[in-house]
DNA sequence: TCATTGATGCGCT
DNA sequence: GCGCATCAATGAT
């Protein structure tokens, strides 16, 4: 059974909208040969140069250049000098915005995600948080401004579509830095309920 | 609660 | 250029 790869119409969507539809969509990732796959419980919007919880409300970089760029690149950067997070950008180009992919859960080659993430020995905790899946899923600055519409490499596949009623909203986690009604903002998504999102 | 870890960006020479 | 504070986190304690 083939699943349909998801396009770039698909993150030319509003951001918010892009944010919740990625629930229950499925992120796939070829290691060697192998299909490493999850499905997204858990994602948060950066949206704009408004957004002082966004990495590029500080303006263009060379590092948040690719939040300017065309849709459906990933922005992977690196935090706290061990982990890598994985972004989706959003929005036609020169407007800055992306989808933190924060939490997965594992569905194909939970047994290399395994060896990837040495010590994780439950499977709930392969992917349950942004550092962890990109561990899992062999994810680093490699796959820095890659277009996930190719189906190369690491693409998304349609999954089973989750209703607006499965979907929690919440405040965005780690931005202390933000303003307060920039931290306040319901900008974090994940399937109610689930055992698979961050803690 | 705390140590880990290195790229990034800012403020200065 | 150079030094320094900061960080979309995690795991151990």
């Amino acid at each position: 059974m083939t699943h349909k790869i998801i396009d770039r119409d698909f993150f030319s969507q509003p951001t918010l909208t892009v944010a919740r539809a990625l629930l229950g969509q499925r992120l796939v990732r070829m290691v060697k040969g192998e299909r490493l796959s999850g499905v997204i419980v858990e994602s948060e919007a950066y949206f704009g140069p408004d957004d002082t919880a966004n990495h590029a409300s500080k303006g263009r970089t060379a590092r948040t250049e690719v939040m300017f760029g065309p849709p459906g690149r990933t922005y992977v950067y690196l935090i706290y000098g061990m982990y890598y997070m994985l972004n989706l950008v959003t929005e036609p180009e020169s407007f800055p915005a992306a989808v933190l992919i924060r939490a997965l859960e594992p569905v194909e080659g939970l047994n290399s995600m395994r060896r990837y993430r040495q010590g994780a020995k439950p499977s709930v905790s392969l992917t349950n948080g942004p550092g962890k899946l990109s561990q899992a899923l062999q994810i680093d600055k490699t796959l820095h401004n890659w277009d996930v519409t190719f189906g190369q490499r690491l693409w998304l596949e349609q999954g089973q579509p989750v209703s607006d009623s499965a979907i929690t909203t919440g405040s965005r986690v780690g931005i202390s830095y933000a303003a307060p009604k920039d931290q306040a903002l319901p900008w974090r998504f994940w399937i109610s309920g689930s055992k698979f999102v961050s803690r």
